[in-house]
DNA sequence: CTGCTTGCAAAGGCTTTGCAGAACA
DNA sequence: TGTTCTGCAAAGCCTTTGCAAGCAG
């Protein structure tokens, strides 16, 4: 995704792209990425991009997340990650190592979707399947 | 689950069941609860139960849950609830009061089970639905 | 004794907040 | 000139750690 078209991904969803929105917004959208606040910090540092302090990133972190540009990750406390893939799908997590995979969703037949607690609407669904290596001892 | 069940339940995960974990214990399996820390520490306060210091209400969830007595729920960053019930279930939770329910696991048919990365082996799947009021504005 | 537990206080990691200065329209 | 952002530092929350004192076998 090049910088105009971050810029107009930024204005449809009524975000003024200053220069520290638009960079860390390229650095998402590059593609489908899983980035914690601090990631964010070093490849804006890492690479030529200009640099944004710690309270910008997560202030923008956060409001990309409020306009749905994001996805908030809550893989195992800590940490907040955030993933620049919105369409539905799920996780696959390394607990010792980190590394962490997208699935895609798999939909599920009608009757194995439960029943919500009355006066409740979904907001969505996050599914996590935990793996280690075959020959670790945790 | 009265004491004397208590002590042989964290005697068979070669748990030494001192005083404060016969505490904690009593609190997270008299039912199937989602508990806190900081939630522990209140209870064991507001109840008659012997207190416990922080440190010593970290180590014994961290204990717990490595014994597999628990189960760590990451629902939101932030804090770490301890589930008392281990046994396989999903959760509902409610993204504005906070409300937190088990649901049975929806067994899935084997074809959507997704493939797990080479080298690797299951630890376990977590899945949370997320709901809001029906007139939340959120 | 010796090893395991506890509890206090300090330290640590991640995130938010307050506020003054900068940028922009 | 008024509003919106940024960035620094301070504060906040949850959790872990270091270490001395306590307890049990």
């Amino acid at each position: 995704m090049d910088k105009h078209e971050i810029i107009k991904l930024l204005k449809s969803q009524q975000i003024n792209p200053t220069r520290q929105r638009v960079d860390i917004a390229q650095l998402l959208f590059e593609r489908p990425r899983h980035l914690c606040a601090d990631q964010v910090m070093n490849e804006l540092s890492d690479r030529g991009l200009g640099k944004a302090s710690k309270a910008t990133v997560y202030n923008t972190l956060n409001l990309f997340s409020e306009q749905g540009l994001v996805r908030e990750l809550c893989i195992d406390s800590g940490k907040v990650y955030y993933d620049s893939n919105t369409a539905e799908h799920h996780h696959i997590y390394n607990v010792d190592t980190g590394e962490l995979w997208d699935i895609e969703a798999r939909r599920c037949p009608s009757e194995m979707v439960p029943n919500l607690p009355a006066g409740t609407t979904s907001v969505g669904v996050d599914v996590i399947y935990r793996v280690k290596p075959q020959n670790s001892y945790k």
